[in-house]
DNA sequence: TTTTATTTTTAGACACCCCTAACTTTATTT
DNA sequence: AAATAAAGTTAGGGGTGTCTAAAAATAAAA
């Protein structure tokens, strides 16, 4: 039985793990759980001593089976509580995380099952990002940044790199949303930014760090 | 802004004044929040502190409305969560109290407001418990144990006393539901125990110590 | 290879929430 | 009124989770 802290602790693990692979730094955690190094490193010897990560000092951190097992779960239930709060209350996507951030650390033996079937075993999350099943399987997602799809070519877009409320308004505003068909039309070698088109319809100038952001799985047109 | 902590003990003394009206002692929260009178004593300070209740010492405490706004608050969280678990996720009504008891806690500004919507703004838990409205508001239930209605009167069952997962199964095995009706039949002076049938059909002979247990409003008939 | 900068850990502290054991106050008996 | 019982508070302490400041280890630069 996790803490909610150290739950949060464990999940960002994870995530750190899932996008650099690597053995994972304090202050990176840090940033991510909102604390300060110092604090990191108390927590990373309780989750030693629990055998939920494995932990060398200064050599960074990854997570057991045991710990992985855990994150996960966790990260189960806050998506599947994001789409109910999307999808059932009617909140926007860039509304749900604190509330999920919340919601993730309820415990209960059967909750996450029932929510689950009661949402119809959503397969992705309001952001794209993919629920990890009852036995925790996640599929590794076939995306890239946009910014990396070369010019004239189709995708469709599945996912946001950047999760926070300023980045997911303003692809709200720009009418750009998850399932769209994006065509890269122009870029522009100075700076990167490239001419879009959404659903074949509008045209949009974005710069690379908006198409960075922009997750797509390119179509095989 | 209160701890989880704060909360169970703002709703426990909400609680307790609703059914004694008196200033409530120690012991009895205690008993409430499942902790030693120690531990109340010092949370008793704090609360006071915060102006949430007052509280002299060995005198008891009551809440000072900034408290039994914070009180009725949780109240009400607690008791559209659990219609949310009974109502959209299938829940028994004996198996969501844990559950509401973290449900509670969730803490946004929107919501509460939003679930009651998505709810069809219930007047009641699954329990019959009143739900307090948006402004705090909760009218005072008109209902008796059925252990004071007199032989041959008829009442609606609205509510029960105890709360058990026990007493709420012996309720279900026998049959016995919100808003059914029933009709005293015979009482035995000897144990107080009494025969009564259900929407007029099924008859039972109940206990006293059941009878007290079962909340109902009395029938103009 | 020194020196300097960055990262990480340790030391010491504090708020929170709970506990047991001992003491004090209040209530009840005799 | 004195003795006893019950209820409530204080003293002292433990686990958790956070912090700042200082020290140690590692990485980068000169
Ligand atoms: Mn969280
Ligand atoms: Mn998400
Ligand atoms: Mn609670
Ligand atoms: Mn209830």
């Amino acid at each position: 039985m996790q803490t909610h802290s150290e739950e949060n602790y464990l999940k960002a693990i994870w995530k750190l793990v899932e996008h650099s692979g690597e053995n994972v730094n304090t202050n990176a955690i840090a940033a991510l759980v909102h604390t300060r190094a110092a604090s990191v490193t108390d927590m990373m010897k309780k989750l030693s001593d629990k055998k939920l990560i494995s932990y060398q000092p200064y050599k960074g951190v990854s997570l057991t089976a045991k710990g992985e097992r855990v994150a996960i779960e966790v990260v189960r239930k806050h998506r599947l509580w994001e789409v109910f709060l999307v999808e059932q209350l009617g909140y926007k996507w860039d509304e749900v995380h604190d509330i999920a951030e919340q919601l993730e650390h309820i415990r209960s033996s059967t909750l996450t099952e029932k929510l689950d079937k009661f949402l119809g075993f959503p397969k992705v999350d309001p952001h794209g990002d993919l629920i990890p099943d009852k036995s925790g399987k996640i599929s590794k997602q076939q995306q890239i940044p946009l910014a990396q799809l070369e010019s004239g070519n189709k995708a469709i877009m599945t996912g946001v790199a950047d999760h926070s409320t300023l980045f997911l308004r303003f692809l709200d505003k720009h009418k750009i949303h998850l399932g769209d068909t994006i065509e890269t039309k122009e870029k522009t070698t100075y700076d990167s930014s490239m001419e879009i088109s959404v659903n074949r319809k509008k045209n949009i100038h974005i710069s690379n760090e908006v198409a960075k952001n922009i997750l797509v799985r390119k179509s095989r047109s």
